[in-house]
DNA sequence: ACGGATGTTATTAA
DNA sequence: ATTAATAACATCCG
């Protein structure tokens, strides 16, 4: 479940098992997610302890207590489990023994996610071109960004050279509730929508992370409890349509959301 | 059984 | 040089 609201608790979670306990083992089930060799990992993460995790965009950086970082992109179904003595998880990818006979797996069913090792974070960002992160970015520097753009708003917010963090679905509930298509070009809204949907682009994040993720807990008027294809619109009497933007589906109320902003 | 799925990226095309 | 659409990756779910 990976945008950066999800991102964010895989971080705190791994905050709240993982830190500070000597890594004695790693196992790669499968190692095709791997960006650098499976022995580089062994090398430079056994015996050591993970000091840290932080969110970066969509990614998760684990600091050890030497030099590289461990850094997980979860793609699609990219997914953290922290157990011990049982069998694997379905899918692991990669496996961390701790001292305590604790293990943390990485899985992800689709293998879309990736692993990497890394000694810089800084070039880490420059080679993969990260914008800055939705949850840092400043009001100024957000109208900045959109400033330049010139394409449908979705495909902009969910650009990860523009700004890093969101995903689809969270694309479209900011939208949603700016009341702004999702097709509309960038350059063609408004000063105050588009502070608007600075405010809307923080208050949607924070709150999906203080909800822990949990969809059936987030407020009833959101669209993303109302993501399928005719089903009510709850702010008005319209019905939420489906279509594509940028290649991914997109869910909107044609009634509230007008192409015009 | 076929279409779709929270993501990214390489390739084409405009 | 940009930007936008499409395919591809791999696999399960409804």
């Amino acid at each position: 479940m990976p945008e950066l609201p999800e991102i964010t608790l895989f971080r705190n979670y791994v905050r709240e098992t993982s830190l500070k306990k000597t890594i004695k083992k790693i196992d790669f089930p499968e190692s095709s997610l791997l960006q650098a060799p499976a022995e580089d990992f062994k090398n430079e993460l056994i015996g050591k302890k993970f000091q840290a995790a932080e969110r970066l965009g969509k990614y998760l950086v684990i600091t050890t207590t030497g030099s590289p970082s461990l850094i997980f992109h979860f793609g699609m179904t990219g997914k953290l489990e922290y157990y011990s003595n049982q069998d694997p998880p379905k899918y692991s990818k990669m496996i961390l023994y701790f001292e305590d006979d604790y293990r943390l797996a990485f899985t992800c069913r689709r293998k879309l996610g990736k692993i990497y090792l890394t000694e810089d974070l800084e070039s880490f960002k420059k080679e993969n071109e990260l914008g800055p992160d939705a949850l840092e970015i400043s009001e100024k520097e957000f109208l900045n960004l959109l400033e330049e753009k010139t394409g449908a708003i979705k495909a902009v917010l969910t650009d990860q050279h523009v700004i890093s963090g969101i995903g689809n679905v969270y694309s479209d509930e900011m939208l949603y509730q700016c009341k702004i298509h999702p097709k509309t070009k960038t350059s063609e809204i408004s000063a105050s929508d588009k502070k608007k949907l600075y405010k809307k682009m923080k208050h949607v994040l924070e709150m999906a992370i203080d909800k822990e993720g949990v969809r059936k807990d987030f407020p009833k008027t959101w669209m993303i409890q109302h993501r399928k294809d005719g089903a009510d619109c709850s702010k008005c009497d319209g019905k939420v349509k489906k279509i594509k933007v940028g290649g991914r589906s997109t869910y909107f109320c044609p009634t509230c959301q007008k192409e015009e902003g």
